[in-house]
RNA sequence: GGGGACGUAGCUCAAUUGGCAGAGCACUGCCUUUGCAAGGCAGGGGUUGAGAGUUCGAUUCUCUUCGUCUCCA
């Protein structure tokens, strides 16, 4: 069976069973302790919390998700992958054990004619917290599991929790037999390879306290309303029922293992043994790239581009083990080019997406296999210096401090430069290397750790979240009379803030609207009760929270105070017109370049709009222009302006642009602007017709890293300032130059490269000129001790490096077959500027201008200093000249 | 968020305790040669990313800033 059809039958069964089916989250999630989706239950987190009230009592869901922890396991073991389904239903305060229970082994057992997976109820085993008696008597006495295949298990397997305070409960876990094939026998105790976990139910019946370990805290009471919370595992279930020993064999990931064997003519699996610790390298490294591959396609296809930190890193650090994975398995071409495509045939006919955004993805990650190469194309080069060096040595073992250093600084893999050393004859001092890579890895843990201490999700905003959500009236109202719910000091709830106090109040409803979906925050400001307070920034910490930062202007506040809260009208407006430009110019984009270019983020604020976009190369001047023209064109057209409310998959529906990465609720703020000519999700605040914007004009056009480019435009009123700036710039040039505006292009281009040749030509003078009197002088040479030896005073004004040309000439006039010294002095301004040559005959009968200028330099009360061909040095008092060529001439003469 | 490295001619890169900014390719001209990565000679091309500091003197050292690459969290 498909895992595609599986998951169809898996959403079925639980919609018929009165299941509402809720849609994947993005693996991005909007959480910051969280990089990606790990689990299917991470979008009802606030449902089972507490937090808010569920829309629904039941649902089901096939969710993405991601989880790298054990990235180096992947390929060697069969169950790791980082990519995977988690197909998942849930209950909230509705039903619990029984029917959980019953709902899974129902699906699991039913037989393939009548839309189960059909798996036979014999081999079937479960697991059970020590003492959930309820639980061993469902599966016993209801499901007719005999006691021998139902296993009691301690809190470390069976016991589920967060891991902070919150909801808990005992878990029950099937599993299957694979057969004496696989293992040993006697249940998951014994062998969890032979038994496979399939599927794991928890009971979310108790509150847990705090506790030091991940299985050391207290189990508190019960809840008051029980949930479910179950996880099916997509890639199991198929390896079961395609009969294939691990996940990286099922449809969706084996098509890419076979196309990357034969690119590379390996044969999978000839050299391995059936367990998973008897794999060949090579079939360890098919893996690998048959996982990565697809998680990497999975996570552009969500939004995710490579960068160097955050979860851009964690998407650049598995394309990358999956090319160098290719090239350790011989393939030295571009090789993602060859594998997407493969993986998106894989898993289009559950995420169709991934096909019409196939161009947008590729031109993504083929970019990033571009960057890798340069990288390793430099790296190779450092590569070989270190090696010769270290065989030149005549060691046999590369530093750990190099192989370190090549990975750290140039991105080159470890595996690597084991593999490239093994060539050349060499071993790698691992230990050293992983010593190192370990400081560092403590270095940035204490860092984040002493980081997170310092702010961070501070306790005070939970607790006055808890009192309820502030309710936003800024769509509609700029304006409102509310009282003061909370007030937070240096991450602190306390009851009054003085005249002078910079702090952040939280209010029982607010027209500020919250920095958000790019939009910046409201300014404005909230008085009452004596007190005057200034808005500089409104942030929404937690969902359902605002928090308005600001500096107590004048009097005292305190909580409960009523106040009247203000927004700065103009800002407003400013703010309207920056966002719906924002819009219009992201439409126009697309319009222009094609759906290609979706936004990856925006910014902003009154008179300023930014734009970032999936686009690979720069804009040129004229497309920059039809951007401008197809934005101002809408504009002109006094297009409406509307917002309505509706359910997710309606959005969808109708081709509303959703961001990447933002977490959305089922019930969204679609915004369109002349109907279906731009239709975004959006929270902001937009004008009412297009004209308001005024007028767009696009200022700056700059890449952000692979395949994201930026515009940045004015807006509005801005935007007529800024062409009146250039206007009023355009003249005074066209003044100055005394020609037409047209013309300024040519006329600027001639005039720069005349003044190019008349400079060229004034060094060239000025030169000759220093040069004139070289004759002169070289004449004036004598024997000093068999050398000859020109030590004059040059024309005055003559410095640095013009001195310097004129003492070289000096020397190249002497006899070079003998010894020849040049010292020169000039005074400039009042100061000597000195310079001493010696050619290389001189040099040979061991004359040194750098101990030449050393000698006679205190003389003049200067300090100056070269080598031993020229040195030169300046300062000191120019009367003193001819004292410090005499001490020239001593010099040599004693030194013969 | 923390760390490392790099910004030099159109491109790829040099420049030994701070001391004449170079090479190869590309470009222009001439010569040689009937051509398909030809040879010779001559030449043009630089604000050493930007700004400040130390110094007689900074591509080199220090600080700031911008940009690129990279590792870790």
């Amino acid at each position: 069976m498909r895992s595609a059809e599986i998951r169809r039958r898996f959403l079925a069964h639980f919609e018929a069973n009165g299941h509402t089916v809720v849609p994947s989250a993005p693996l991005p999630f909007d959480d910051p302790n969280l990089l990606f989706v790990n689990a299917g239950m991470v979008q009802f987190v606030p449902y089972f919390i507490g937090q808010q009230a569920a829309p629904f009592k039941r649902a089901t869901s096939v969710q993405k998700c991601i989880r790298t922890q054990d990235i180096e396991e992947v390929g060697k073991t069969t169950r790791h992958g980082t990519f995977f389904q988690m197909n998942g239903n849930f209950s909230f305060g509705d039903y619990f054990k029984a029917e959980a229970i019953k709902l899974a082994w129902e699906l699991s057992t039913k037989s393939q004619d009548d839309g189960g997976f059909g798996l036979d109820g014999d081999r079937i085993w479960a697991t059970v917290y020590f003492d959930d008696e309820e639980a061993i008597d469902i599966w016993h006495r209801v499901i007719g599991l005999p006691m021998e295949r139902i296993v009691r298990r301690g809190k470390a397997d069976n016991f589920w929790s967060m891991g902070i305070p919150g909801p808990c409960g005992p878990c029950s876990e099937l599993f299957y037999d694979r057969g004496p094939d696989y293992g040993p026998d006697g249940g998951p105790e014994v062998d969890e390879d032979r038994y496979m976990e399939f599927w794991n139910l928890v009971f979310m019946q108790n509150e847990r306290g705090a506790g030091s370990t991940k299985d050391d805290y207290p189990i508190l009471g019960e809840l008051p309303a029980k949930n479910i919370d179950t996880g099916m595992g997509m890639e199991r279930m198929a390896a079961l029922l395609q009969g294939v020993d691990n996940l990286y064999e099922i449809d969706e990931t084996r098509p890419i293992l076979d196309k990357a064997a034969s690119l590379t003519n390996k044969r999978y699996g000839e050299h391995s043994g059936h367990a998973a610790n008897q794999s060949h390298p090579d079939d360890v490294r098919l893996r690998v790239v048959a996982d990565h591959v697809r998680t990497a396609l999975m996570l552009v296809g969500d939004g995710v581009t490579p960068s160097n930190e955050g979860r851009g890193y964690v998407l650049r650090r598995i394309l990358r083990r999956a090319i160098r994975s290719m090239r350790l398995l011989g393939w030295d071409d571009r090789a993602l080019p060859e594998l997407f495509p493969v993986a998106r045939d894989c898993m289009s006919a559950s995420y169709p997406e991934l096909a019409t955004d196939f161009e947008r993805i590729t031109m993504i990650a083929y970019s990033e296999e571009e960057t890798f190469r340069r990288t390793l194309a430099a790296g190779t080069t450092i590569f070989d210096t270190a090696v010769t060096a270290v065989k030149a040595s005549g060691a046999s073992v590369l530093p750990g401090e190099q192989a370190f250093k090549l990975h750290d600084t140039y991105g080159f893999p470890v595996d690597l430069t084991l593999e490239m050393a093994a060539e050349h004859g060499l071993s790698v001092d691992t230990e050293a290397f992983h010593r190192l890579m370990t400081e560092q890895r403590e270095r940035a843990k204490a860092d984040s750790k002493a980081n997170k201490s310092a702010h961070g999700n501070s306790p005070a905003y939970r607790q006055l979240r808890d009192l309820g959500e502030t309710i936003f009236i800024g769509y509609t109202d700029l304006t409102t009379e509310t009282a003061v719910r909370g007030i937070v000091a240096d991450g602190e709830l306390v009851t009054r803030a003085k005249e002078g106090q910079i702090v952040e109040v939280v209010l029982d409803e607010t027209p500020f609207y919250a920095e958000s979906g790019g939009q910046i925050a409201d300014e404005g400001l909230i008085t009452g009760d004596g007190a005057l307070l200034r808005v500089l920034d409104v942030q929404k910490p937690l969902k359902g929270l605002i928090v308005h930062r600001v500096e107590v202007a004048e009097g005292e506040i305190g909580t409960g105070a009523v106040v009247h809260a203000q927004v700065d009208p103009e800002w407003r407006r400013s703010a309207r017109q920056a966002h719906s430009g924002t819009h219009i110019m992201h439409a126009a984009l697309r319009q222009v370049l094609g759906p290609t270019a979706l936004q990856s983020g925006s910014y902003n604020k009154p008179g300023y709009l930014r734009l970032d976009f999936a686009w690979g190369s720069a804009l040129n001047e004229a497309t920059k222009r039809d951007v401008e023209e197809v934005s101002n064109r809408a504009l002109r057209a006094d297009l409406a302006v509307t917002v309505q409310h509706m359910p997710l998959a309606r959005a969808r529906e109708i081709g509303a642009l959703a961001l990447f990465g933002e977490n959305y609720d089922t019930d969204v703020r679609v915004v369109e602007i002349g109907g279906p000519w731009s239709r975004e999700l959006c929270g902001g605040t937009h004008v009412d017709h297009s004209s308001q914007v005024g007028a767009l004009t696009i200022v700056g056009e700059s890449s952000v890293g692979a395949g994201v480019r930026r515009v940045e435009a004015f807006i509005g009123l801005e935007a007529m300032r800024y062409l009146a700036n250039e206007r009023a710039l355009v003249n005074a040039v066209s003044e100055t130059l005394k020609v037409p505006p047209a013309e300024i292009g040519d006329r600027v281009s001639t005039l720069v490269e005349r003044l190019r040749t008349v400079e060229k030509e004034l060094e060239r003078n000025r030169v000759a000129a220093v040069l004139a009197g070289a004759g002169a002088l070289a004449s004036q040479a004598q024997e000093v001790a068999g050398k000859q030896l020109v030590a004059v005073q040059a024309p005055a004004g003559v410095a640095g490096n013009d001195l310097r040309t004129l003492a070289l000439n000096i020397r190249g006039r002497l006899d070079q077959s003998r010894p020849a010294v040049v010292v020169l002095t000039s005074d400039v301004d009042g100061r000597v500027h000195f310079v001493a040559s010696v050619n290389p005959s001189g040099q040979q009968a061991g004359v040194s201008a750098g101990a030449l200028v050393k000698e006679f330099a205190p003389v003049l009360g200067a300090r100056g200093g070269g080598k031993a061909d020229l040195a030169q040095g300046a300062g000191g008092d120019p009367s003193k000249a001819a004292d410090a060529l005499a001490v020239v001439v001593r010099s040599l003469s004693a030194s013969a």
